[in-house]
DNA sequence: TATTGTTATACTCTATAACTATA
DNA sequence: TATAGTTATAGAGTATAACAATA
C-alpha cells in the first residue's frame, strides 16, 4: 500500500500524533483491553464483571453503591453485572438488617473459586505483557496521572 | 459512607485489582481521555477527529483507507469523521488521477491553522498531566506493550 | 478477484434522568 | 430531603457485512 499522491512535504519521521502520550496510551490500552477480554472470556467474565467479582471477594458485603464508588462507575451500570454474577451463583444478595433498601453483595464459594482462577489467568497474562518492563514504575506513573484530574 | 456489614476478613490494604497494571491503566486512561475531550471540545474536535486531522496535516494526500490503517480503526468509522472535517472546510477531498475510486484527503489552510492551535492546547495539557513524570520512559513502555499483541 | 468508499447495522461501554422504597 | 437499587434511555466508540464503482 503506497501513498497515492506524494504530497508529503517532508519525510516526517516523528509524526505529531506519536508525540502525545495520550495517543500512545490509547493504543497501548486498546491492546491490553482486547487481550484481557480474551483472557477473561473463557471464564464468562468481562472486565467490569471481573473487577466487580474481585472487589467483592476482597471486600465481602459491599453494597452496589459502594461497589460503584470503588470502581468509579455509575450505579445503573452495575445492575446487569450484579444480576449476572448472582444468576451464575457467584455472589448472593444478603439483606442488610440496618437498612432495608440495601443489599450486601457476598461472594459464594463458587465465586471465590472462579475469582482465584481468573486472577491467576490475568496475572499470567500480565507477566507476559509486561515482561522486561519496569511494571512498578509504570504503575506508579499511572497512579500519578489518575489522581491528577482537571 | 461506611461499609454496611463488617464481613471483611482482613484489612486487605492492597486490593487485588490494584495489583493489575491493566486496571490502573484503564483508570488512568479514563482520566486522560475525559481530560483531553475537554481540551479538544473548544476546537470542535473529538479524539478521533483530532487524530485524523493531525495525521492529514502530517501526511497530506492520505486516502481514507490509509488513514484507517494508520489510526488502527475500521474504514466505516472514518466516514463521519472525514465528512465532518470537509463540511467545516478543514480538509478537501481531491480526486486521485491514477485511481478513480480513491480520494486524497488534503488539509486546507484553515485545517492546518486549527490543527496547530489544537496541537498547542494538547501539548500544554500533557505538560500539566505529565509534570514530574518521566514521560519518555512512560511512552517507551507503552510502545512495547502496543507491539505485544496476542 | 480485490480494493475504495460507503451504508446499514449492532454491540460494548458508560452516562443521565427519573422512579420506588426506604431512610 | 436524601439515599439504594432500579428502569429506561442515549451517546460515544468501534466492529462486521455487504454493496457499487473501479482496479
Amino acid at each position: 500500500m503506497a501513498a497515492p499522491l506524494s504530497l508529503s512535504r517532508q519525510a516526517s519521521s516523528a509524526p505529531s500524533l506519536e508525540r502525545f502520550a495520550g495517543y500512545r496510551m490509547k493504543r497501548a490500552f486498546n491492546v491490553i483491553q482486547s487481550d484481557l477480554a480474551g483472557v477473561l472470556a473463557p471464564f464468562g467474565l468481562r472486565m467490569l464483571t471481573f473487577s466487580a467479582l474481585v472487589s467483592l471477594v476482597d471486600e465481602p458485603g459491599l453494597t452496589s453503591a459502594h461497589l460503584a464508588a470503588l470502581l468509579d462507575v455509575e450505579r445503573p451500570n452495575l445492575v446487569a453485572v450484579v444480576e449476572d454474577l448472582e444468576r451464575r451463583g457467584l455472589i448472593r444478595r444478603v439483606a442488610v438488617p440496618t437498612d432495608r433498601r440495601a443489599r450486601a453483595l457476598c461472594p459464594t464459594k463458587a465465586g471465590r473459586d472462579l475469582c482465584r482462577e481468573a486472577l491467576g489467568a490475568v496475572q499470567a497474562h500480565e507477566a507476559r505483557l509486561f515482561a522486561g518492563l519496569d511494571k512498578g514504575a509504570l504503575m506508579a506513573a499511572l497512579d500519578v496521572i489518575r489522581t491528577r484530574q482537571g
